[in-house]
DNA sequence: TATTTTACTGCAACTGTGTTGCAATAGCAA
DNA sequence: TTGCTATTGCAACACAGTTGCAGTAAAATA
C-alpha cells in the first residue's frame, strides 16, 4: 500500500530526494525536516514511497537505514540488486551502477543480495 | 587491545562459539548467557575476541550484529572478506567459503566489502 | 604465600533508531 | 459542502548497544 494522498509531508520528502545526489539516511532526513514533519511521519512516508518504487532502502555501515531514489534501477530490476558504496572519510553513500556476480551456492537458494562497499570516494581520495 | 585475562566470561563465551555451527547474534548470545554474564560484559568480551582474531562481526538482515568463529578465514585474510548467508525462513546465519568478485570502481578505492545473501538454507528448501 | 596492580565485571542509567496506539486533521470523491 | 478515511502528531514505548563508576578478581611481583 503506497501513497494515496498528496500531502505536505510527501511533497517535502520527495523534494528532498530530488535535490540530493546519492542516498540519504533516515537520521539525516529527520534532522533536515524535523521542524516541518514529525519523525514518525517521515518513517511512514518513506515506507510508502518504497512500496511505490520511488525509493529503495538499504543498511549503511552502522546498521542504520538509508534511502535512495536510484536512477539506475527501474521496474522489476528495482529491488536494489546493485551494490552501495559508503565513503569511510565523509560518510557519503551512493548507488553503484555495476553488477556483482554471486556464484551459485550448493543447497541454497538466493532471494536477494545486499552488497555494501566501504572505501574512499572521489572527493576524499 | 584483546583479551589479557582468562575469566569466567571469556570461557563461557568461547565455549558457546565452540558448540555452534555458523554464526550467532549478540541478542541470542545474551539470551543464552544472561543468567551467567551481564550483557555489557558480553558486548565487551566479544569486542576483545574480535581484536584477537578469534571471531569476526558483521551485520545481519535487520542491522543487528552477528559474530562467527569462521574456520575459513585465517591470518590477514581474516577481516570477513567472505559473504554471509542468512536464511529467510529459519534465520540461521553462516559464513560462505566462496569469494565474491567486486569489479574495480572508477575514482574510488575499496577498503572492505560486506556481502549479505538472503535466501533459503538447505534445511528450509 | 601475601601483596599489589589493574583488567575485568555488574549495575544503573543513558543514547539512538525505529515502532505503536490513538485522537485529531485534512485530502479528495461524491 | 459533506463524509469517508488516509494521514498526521504526540507520547510512550521497544530494543540494541554504550558509558561511568565502584567493586572484584586475575595474575604479576615481592
Amino acid at each position: 500500500m503506497g501513497i494515496s494522498r498528496r500531502t505536505k509531508s510527501v511533497d517535502l520528502i520527495t523534494k528532498e530526494f530530488e535535490s540530493i545526489s546519492g542516498a540519504i539516511s533516515t537520521t539525516e532526513l529527520i534532522d533536515r525536516l524535523s521542524e516541518q514533519i514529525n519523525k514518525t511521519t517521515i518513517y511512514r512516508v518513506l515506507e510508502k514511497l518504497e512500496d511505490d518504487g520511488y525509493v529503495h532502502s538499504f543498511l549503511g555501515k552502522q546498521g542504520i537505514t538509508w534511502y535512495a531514489k536510484c536512477d539506475n534501477c527501474t521496474g522489476h530490476y528495482h529491488h536494489d540488486e546493485h551494490p552501495h558504496f559508503q565513503c569511510t572519510e565523509c560518510g557519503k553513500v551512493d548507488c553503484l551502477p555495476i553488477t556483482v556476480q554471486i556464484p551459485k551456492i550448493e543447497n541454497r537458494t538466493i532471494d536477494k543480495t545486499n552488497v555494501l562497499i566501504l572505501g574512499k570516494c572521489n572527493m576524499c581520495l
